[in-house]
DNA sequence: TTCGTCATGTAATGGGTTACATGATTAC
DNA sequence: GTAATCATGTAACCCATTACATGACGAA
């Protein structure tokens, strides 16, 4: 078993999932949907997805079109399609659902809430739910370090410390409102137009809820 | 050159010129005073503090200290203490001063203002300005793709977006704050005369700032 | 024809972690 | 005497980046 873990293979399955990409196009999604928190380069993308393929989660698609393009923009040739396979969406479902240990860390919370979209409401909370305590548990040790060593520590130190502690309050804040939200239900604000897409994607969740906002202020 | 480079190398130069330690007690001040940000683990540690002492920023001192400890926690036995070199502290100078273009991420900033104690005022508004002008950099990207994208993206995707984005914004409402309030604290910027190497940092801002957050990255 | 973007990859390196191995000292 | 914590280290790996190498295609 490679482990290949990581953030980039839950985030290729979770684009693969919504519709077949090459890599170069994969990479931009990674780094516009998904990459307000993170950027990827090709060097650990395109490694990634051999191994992707290797485990059988995806396939390739060599798409060696060499017709005129009908469009100029549609018709790009595109050298290698990854699809994501049955097993693959099967795996993807899995990790979606696991709860390991470090499933609550910034970047890892951050993956999964980016496809929340495709997510059954159950896990969505356990999700939110998992994070805030995580959160909760950080508050917990930085207070007590805070107590245990506030005299001797100078002022911009203190500050940076407040500070820290301050954006992770936000969050927990910014979680109960969203978990709130969940709870209260269904608002079903969902764009998201099902068409096409020989998808068949029945696991799921009416839902697309939409979250709390807070002003800026 | 080993370009041993990065947050750690900084971060123990930094505390060492506090005052000597061996390694066991750097980790934990990494951890504490500076660990809100992030944590080091000794398999980084050890190595790291060899290469300082060969390119002769640190010396070991052997504290084989055999005596029977005159008080149970001060005396303790310690096997190994640094302590920082002049050549040490000039290149400490220097990290500080140096305004490489990735001195402004998440990490590297965080660290540097972990030592703005020791830091002369013109270096921490350079500091302070240029992490406020990489985080503008930063909302411009993410506002640009947020028009680009808005339609196609579901109600959790944008969800995070607009979180993150906050968070960045909050966090140079922040810097703001900050930096006007080093504009007018008149001073105590630690007269950079040190004519003596006596080194009695007495640093003292009454920093009064009431600021903000700042994101999970 | 040259430049920018699309498109795919590899090798070397980086900066760190985990798990392991070792042992002294203190608290119970 | 045994467990916790102090204290130092190493080897194997992990996940990613950088820099490089390659090449097709469209637009100026």
């Amino acid at each position: 078993m490679s482990k290949r873990s990581g953030i980039l293979e839950f985030a290729v399955l979770g684009l693969l999932r919504e519709s077949p990409m090459h890599g170069y196009e994969l990479r931009k999604r990674l780094n516009t949907s998904l990459g307000v928190f993170r950027a990827f380069s090709y060097g650990s993308l395109y490694p990634c997805l051999k191994t992707l393929v290797i485990q059988g989660w995806l396939i390739e698609e060599s798409v060696v079109d060499s017709d005129p393009p009908a469009t100029p923009l549609a018709g790009r040739r595109a050298k290698i399609v990854y699809r994501l396979t049955a097993a693959g969406k099967e795996h993807f479902e899995e990790l979606l659902a696991h709860s390991g240990p470090d499933a609550w860390e910034d970047e890892h919370f951050a993956a999964r809430f980016a496809f929340f979209g495709q997510t059954s409401k159950d896990v969505r909370m356990r999700v939110l739910e998992g994070r805030r305590s995580r959160l909760e548990e950080r508050l917990e040790k930085m207070r007590a370090s805070l107590v245990r060593t506030r005299e001797r520590l100078d002022d911009y130190t203190l500050e940076l410390q407040r500070h820290g502690m301050e954006s992770v309050e936000r969050e927990v804040r910014w979680l109960n409102e969203l978990i709130e939200t969940e709870r209260a239900g269904r608002s079903t604000t969902r764009p998201e137009s099902e068409h096409a897409e020989q998808d068949t994607h029945d696991n799921n969740q009416e839902n697309g809820g939409r979250p709390e906002n807070r002003g800026t202020a």
